[in-house]
DNA sequence: GCCAGAATCTGACGGTGTGTCAGACATTGT
DNA sequence: ACAATGTCTGACACACCGTCAGATTCTGGC
């Protein structure tokens, strides 16, 4: 536990933080960094994306900008903070696929328990994963390496089912596992996504919920779910 | 086909164009706005969102910002007509759903052709269409009618075939055929937005294209896809 | 308590983009 | 040839960016 090599100065490295230029920020310092995130999480729901200034998120945390491209090299750079821990917080959405049962009988309720987790998800992290989307897009690798992190573990867990499902025969073997799991995937970000999109449009969230869970049930189990 | 109402000016409005000052654009004027929307285009294929300014559009263009904003009031507002320019292009896929047939042993491959469509248009929309959803998510109606025009004749054209399932018993009354139909677009339009993300992951678009096909037929008719 | 030195913050600045004029320049009809 | 009308742009005031050098605040050793 204490210094193990006293002569050669270790960069301790790891998850060191560093400040732009170059040092470790102490406690004051985290505190602001912490602060800037803050803001640049609100700043993002509550403004279009093209729009956030680096003035604004400096004023409302109360700093100037300057202040902030000591912790961050702009705007984009925040986001990514944010995205990580965005994508962190996800992990919990696996453990439902490989805690849960997917026997007849139970593998709908499995699908939605699922389904109002990634509905919830979604929700409550709306602002960080449509940047995270876009920058995707626009072929931002970074981004779109959190992006894969947060999808590649339920992808996998999914496909895992799927393999179970194909062994048990009730699902063709020419099927690619994460392939069939990627496509269910899609649907259940993007559903998310534009989850009030639809209601806007005259569709009932529950109706939604049971049309996805339905899909997702049967394409990983190969057994057509009850009404 | 003569002037009717001599009296009276009529302002002939209906699809009538007009500039910032409120004068019809003549031949040039159109050209030059064609021109714009054009490099606004290539600009948005070539460029992070964030980053496409109204300068660098009209130096591409050859011309100067106050042209740009002789014919549009911001970056927006051109991005929202090559957005609409898009969407009416969209109306062929809802085709390929109603001339299509459902049937047993056709279904499938009517799904396919689907698909199909979807990846092609997606691909070749991309940069725009990525746009379109970032500003629906960010709450703005004028992308979102957008969008929701795009995408409702296809689920709307989806939900009869439903429609039609379950009055043959091939899937249950309780599903609303909307919902139902507007889960399998969502996955269409997510697959296909993320097509690329999916090969680098590992996974051949054939194998794609085979499990969104499936996910179509099986959700839309009810029947189990052959192999 | 005081102070040196480290950590943190900011004012100020040159550079670039925005959005708006008034007026220069082009085109057209007579 | 010369209005009248349509089209473009130079110039400007303003806002944000990103970077310093130096001011301010904190900290540990005395």
């Amino acid at each position: 536990m204490s210094e193990p090599t006293p002569l050669r100065r270790v960069e301790d490295h790891s998850e060191e933080l560093r400040a732009a230029d170059g040092r470790v920020p102490g406690l004051r310092g985290r505190a602001t960094r912490q602060r800037l995130l803050a803001c640049t999480l609100e700043m993002l729901t509550s403004t279009s994306y093209r729009d956030v200034k680096v003035i604004d998120i400096a004023r409302e945390a109360g700093t100037s900008p300057a202040t902030f491209y000591q912790y961050f090299p702009d705007v984009e750079a925040a986001t990514l903070v944010l995205a990580e821990e965005m994508a962190q917080q996800g992990q919990h959405l696996r453990l439902i696929i490989t805690e849960g049962s997917w026997l007849e009988g139970e593998a709908m309720a499995t699908a939605l328990e699922l389904v109002d987790a990634f509905l919830v998800f979604w929700d409550s992290h709306r602002s960080v994963l449509r940047v995270v989307d876009l920058a995707t897009d626009e072929g931002d690798g970074r981004f779109q390496k959190i992006r894969v992190r947060l999808l590649n573990d339920i992808t996998t867990a999914l496909a895992e089912v799927v393999r179970q499902a194909q062994k048990a025969g009730r699902i063709p073997k020419t099927i690619d596992p994460m392939a069939a799991a990627g496509v269910l995937v899609a649907m259940l970000a993007h559903t998310a996504a534009h989850q009030y999109g639809f209601e806007f449009w005259g569709i009932r969230t529950a109706k939604l919920r049971q049309s996805m869970a339905r899909q997702v049930s049967w394409g990983v189990t190969g057994i057509i779910p009850p009404d």
